[in-house]
DNA sequence: CTGAAAGCGCTTACAG
DNA sequence: CTGAAAGCGCTTACAG
């Protein structure tokens, strides 16, 4: 199948009896074409099936129109539902999306995947990688370097470092575990996850201040480190019960590991929620099935993807030439609140 | 911030003392260079950072390294591994990935997103939306006026439409029907996916094939139509027991409806499985830790968008000028085969 | 082994 | 309202 030479604006021009110039005003919607002559070229290039080349576009505008991201995980649940919400928003912003994935959360050859993104001309960055053991540190260095603004959706940054769009950990830590000390519980344990992830230190925290406010004692026998896996969450359960035997309330830091906890439960027979109270985090659509349903915390994952397209997009606009105005309206760390979703896995307030 | 002006090649060759040709050479690794030339100019780049302008070398090459990707429902979990499967091999082999979202599968203005990738002037397009109702029939016009290769993945194609790249899904419905009456299955029901997706049907077909071949009837009683998510599947198991109150099986086209399934038996007190045997399809992460473990079919999901980037890059350098070889050694549909994995929802063969 | 010229397909000032 | 010229940053023949 030979592939015919592309239409170009020159063919175009020239079927239209016009200069490339006029071609390139009707292209670009601009007002200075008589009505005639806008037609006429309009109707040339529906009849030839026209389209610019974005390349050669990008090459005299000096921008594409193309936002580079480089995510992690898109097996896992948050990560996918960022980047839904990164590209919707993205796609009804008017820009392109170039994706990158990495392999290891913690790596440190992202230079190349920076460089590869400066040099396909991207107009701005959006770093969706989770805040892992020390990654944060090198991104540091490596942004301020980049020709283009880089946001960072997932996490926090500090001062000295891109803008950034993440989810309040913490209080997603303290709603689980309000809500299983108003149920009652007693002796509540935590399954965490990988504690060189920043969300799972901060969920973590949340627990801790949760409890120590309650006049509790958070002692460590009640912290189990997971790895976000189903299993680690069995393994927790076990492990819990050998250290601290009376414990009656977990607090999974997501969904898989809470499932995990309840597969333990129901091996030991352990009634859940009245022996066991359970809560995750995430809200996964098996949650509202798991037996019995899962309570849960939901993030609100696609809207911070949303967030941080608008983000970065102001911050190409408040970089083009011509405008220097300071961007005083773009907050640099920007938390969204969770919200719980009580199910049957944990127990409720008894009214009376 | 102001961003101050990008080092280009002018820049390079200047401070070289060579002409941008040369510098050119240099960074295509041209043999054609004196060593002490290619090292002053290598010193160069690497003392200002430069980066080459893909835009600019696109323009001339007539080639830009990026695979246009249009997929779809990105937060279910077999979208999610393709698309994770053709970004591992895309960067693997040297190409960057354009990525947009459809919002719906069976959407009919995809036309201007083929023209969106037509215009960035990607190499190729990797077609990955399932087929659902008559989507693919539209597909096959557009495909034929794409300017570059495209091709299919996660379903099948016909003579003239694109090559495809699928998971052969008769053969799960197969695998899994097959398994359930090994297991001693008097009376099995199936819930589907909606029938309008190509996948759903190969799936029935396969289990209506597998009964019949064994000797059962597959009655349309039988049959319940549901949409991926557990709430069908819990639906499904009680109007099949409201039609046929001795089934004792049930094949789920998905882990999530078997979720539902098998939530539906624990509110009727039915026990798994011994009284109803329970098998899914994808083998998602929560399934080894349901109550009990779930028998399912596991597809090789990001092999299928490995080699859908393999045989678009093979259909790309196939269309190159120069190169007229009739593309024999591509097959147009790959159909791969899934695997059963056997847990504890579905009853075994009982040896004697 | 190296460079001057032309060109990829557009848009941006600049004239008229 | 419209066009001739120059240029975006590279690479591709073509000379030497």
């Amino acid at each position: 199948m030979t592939r015919r030479r592309r239409v170009t604006i020159r063919d175009v021009a020239q079927a239209a009896g016009v200069s490339t110039q006029t071609v390139s005003r009707v292209l670009n919607d601009r007002p200075d074409v008589a009505p005639e002559t806008f037609d006429r070229v309009q109707r040339v290039i529906a009849d030839t099936g026209y389209l610019p080349n974005m390349l050669a576009r990008g090459l005299t505008q000096g921008r594409t129109h193309t936002l580079g991201v480089v995510a992690y995980g898109l097996e896992y649940f948050g990560p996918s539902r960022i980047l839904t919400g990164l590209e919707q928003a993205a796609a009804a912003t008017g820009y392109s999306m170039s994706l990158t994935l990495i392999h290891r959360p913690e790596t440190e050859d992202v230079d190349e995947v920076l460089a590869g993104l400066a040099g396909r001309q991207v107009d701005g960055v959006i770093w969706a990688i989770p805040e892992v053991a020390s990654n944060r540190s090198w991104l540091r260095a490596r942004a301020s370097a980049m020709p283009v603004p880089l946001v960072v959706v997932g996490g926090t940054t500090g001062e000295d470092l891109p803008p950034s769009i993440g989810i309040d950990n913490r209080a997603i830590g303290r709603l689980a575990t309000s809500h299983i000390l108003d149920g009652g519980a007693r002796r509540m344990a935590i399954v965490t996850g990988p504690l060189d992830w920043w969300e799972a230190r901060e969920r973590l925290a949340g627990w801790r201040e949760t409890l120590e406010t309650a006049g509790s004692r958070p002692s460590d026998g009640l912290i189990f480190e997971g790895d976000w896996t189903p299993s680690s969450g069995e393994e927790g359960l076990y492990e819990l019960l050998r250290r601290t035997p009376d414990i009656d309330a977990v607090f999974a830091s997501n969904d898989q590991m809470a499932l995990g906890v309840m597969h333990a439960a129901h091996r030991l027979g352990l009634r859940i929620p009245d022996e066991l109270s359970v809560v995750g985090v995430d809200d996964i659509a098996e949650g509202s099935h798991f037996w019995p349903p899962l309570t849960t915390v939901q993030q609100p994952l696609s809207e911070a993807g949303a967030l941080a397209v608008e983000v970065v997009v102001r911050a190409i606009k408040a970089s083009r030439p011509g405008r220097h105005s300071e961007d005083t309206h773009l907050r640099r760390v920007n938390l969204l609140q969770p919200t719980l979703i009580v199910r049957q896995s944990s127990r409720q307030v008894t009214p009376g």
